[in-house]
DNA sequence: TGTTCTACTTACTGGTCGTTCAGTAGACTA
DNA sequence: TAGTCTACTGAACGACCAGTAAGTAGAACA
């Protein structure tokens, strides 16, 4: 679901290159904000890097905006099913906190680019606003673990819940600047580490 | 060195409000361009929040990009600054860790709306890539406390020292996405939670 | 009183933006 | 073979962009 789906062979009109679909529309799109900013980027150069005319792109989409509303979908629907699963639902809090953590690092190593734009958001538009929104909305979820496994005395409470919430992101979100898959660190390792420093801390353990 | 400086009351030929000087135009730039991006921000929506004209703009800097200059050099200065002091440079690595990044979290409150618009760069113009040299340099400075802290035995040496580097400046550079200054956590408060998360994690201590 | 300086003003330029429109090559269908 | 569909092309649209040119109100200075 990630990568290009293979355009069909028949149907395009044009010789050479083969038809776009929507999903490779998007990944190129989605590259090209991440690279120049959403609105800094011009469907002009948009429409350089698939190969065609600006023109082109609105056969396959409503505007830039329904681009950006598409792709932002994409990276909040994956990031939603995490809290469905039933790691995230039964077992002690601070196991389900884990498990959501875990989850939320693996959605944003599978789909890289999607939640980078994500992430991004500046809160301009109405779509750019629904889109923060549903990601407060996990948020929260997250938040209620981590008050949850307070309670229960597996995290420590002598810092504040938000803040604790907001650090533990803040260090799962950065992912996004500097991880690129195939490198020396495997998915499951990054996950492996980030739950590691998050809960033991950097200092060598006493 | 934060606030609008008060410009001088004479010397401004028009009626009603004082005149600008560079700090206040700057102050106000750099709040749109956090708001809405740097490119998204057009000069007319600029001069707008100054209540002025565009052209007034241009009798205080070159253009546009000059302020995204002036801006960036102000964060990047002060953060500098932090690696010249004496608890930077003298003592175990550890502590001089602790120093710098105490030091970060206090630039980055201080100059909260300057260190945000430096962290959001994407590269995209000759400016914007000095600016993230400059800052890339700070980041190697702090990887090689990191270097010494593991040598020295009190980092973990189980994780990777570039992804220890890492996560730890996700954590605090997270820190201008939602903290506000004025509410309930003081500066100190948050630069003590963010070195105890940090080096001693969040689960209750065994 | 006349000159100079500061801090603007209004009017405009060439260029780029997202979007629309009319047309069409080639594959598929009846 | 005629008609329909898909996936485009190229030209044009008005709105907006960063930046410029020329002029000026009022304070400071000689």
């Amino acid at each position: 679901m990630a990568q290009t789906a293979p355009a069909r062979s028949t149907g395009n009109g044009r010789t050479g290159r083969e038809a776009y679909d929507l999903s490779a529309v998007l990944n190129i799109a989605v590259a090209a904000f991440n690279d120049h900013g959403y609105e800094a980027t011009s469907m002009g150069v948009l429409a350089q890097r698939l190969g065609t005319s600006k023109s082109a792109i609105y056969y396959h989409v409503s505007g830039k905006e329904d681009l950006l509303r598409l792709a932002l979908d994409r990276a909040l629907s994956e990031i939603e099913l995490v809290l469905t699963r039933d790691g995230a639902t039964q077992g002690p809090a601070d196991d389900r906190l884990r498990f959501v953590l875990r989850g939320a690092v693996d959605v944003l190593v599978k789909d890289l680019p999607y939640v980078t734009l994500l992430l991004r958001l500046r809160g301009n538009t109405e779509v750019e606003r629904q889109a923060l929104a549903r990601r407060r909305d996990f948020d929260r979820a997250v938040a209620a673990l981590v008050d949850e496994a307070r309670a229960d005395g597996t995290l420590r409470a002598d810092i504040d819940a938000r803040t604790t919430t907001r650090l533990l992101f803040g260090m799962i979100n950065s992912i996004v600047e500097w991880y690129r898959p195939g490198g020396p660190i495997t998915p499951e390792r990054l996950a492996d580490d980030v739950i590691s420093v998050a809960f033991d801390g950097l200092a060598t353990s006493r």
